[in-house]
DNA sequence: ATAAACTGTGGAGTATACTCCACAGTCAAG
DNA sequence: CTTGACTGTGGAGTATACTCCACAGTTTAT
């Protein structure tokens, strides 16, 4: 596909996509068009971007998702025994992330609780339950 | 306490501190000191910057934040329950980020499994387990 | 055949989040 | 009373992650 398509299906403006490709987050083959070559774009790759994104909006950078892309692409030059270590660290810091999130839900809950109950108090001021 | 103090117990720089203060992030009180004045900084606003940084590793912006604290911060302008709102909408985002991070997990989880796998299958040609 | 919508390239510009620097006043130790 | 570590201010610089633009070739619908 094309990457006007790709664009469409990940909800990515072209010049991201582009800006990835450069940085090596995604590969595309070529399409011959005239006397120019158009960027082809694989299943895979569409994949990979909105895996890229949802890693992105979890608050891993792009330097963080190239260096775990690299490895990931079954063809890596990394030896296999590193790959396990680099996932398993990954693991560790997606347990981390979920740990604080569920930290600052229950702070939010709390808070959340506090407040329905001031205005439950202020509207109505006799403690009886209707 | 003063911003070196605030510093190491945070582990975010000096510069780092100053600048959450301008865009209002965190606020601070004044201490003479001689013809200047020196900031001084709560307990409180020590935690805010805890939560803060938390809240960045997980993926939200400063700016995000910052609307955040202006209605965390008990004595707000905004009314009760345009912040209970706020809070519910922050609560949804915490729950999409949680199923986001559950599903990298489970992906990254299964990748190792067959990683580890591979691993098996040529140090082990025989299916027999030892 | 021609307009509208697409394609790639190169390079400039922007927003966010810091980070560094120079300068000057403050304070505690020796 | 000076030295070294602290303090604030202002402003410049950097890294990251886009975003926009101009230009030129391509494809598609009419």
């Amino acid at each position: 596909m094309l990457i006007g398509e790709l664009s469409r299906k990940t909800g990515l403006t072209k010049d991201t996509i582009r800006f990835y490709e450069k940085l090596g987050l995604i590969t595309a083959g070529e399409r011959q068009a005239g006397t120019r070559l158009y960027k082809e774009f694989s299943e895979e790759m569409l994949q990979r971007l909105l895996l890229i994104n949802q890693a992105k909006t979890l608050g891993f950078t792009l330097n963080e998702i190239k260096q775990f892309v690299e490895e990931w692409g079954s063809h890596s030059t990394i030896p296999e025994c590193e790959q396990i270590h680099i996932i398993e660290r990954k693991l560790k810091e997606i347990s981390q992330k979920m740990r604080q999130l569920a930290e600052v839900e229950s702070y939010l809950t709390a808070k959340l609780r506090h407040l329905k109950h001031e205005i439950d108090e202020t509207s109505l001021p006799n403690p009886n339950h209707p």
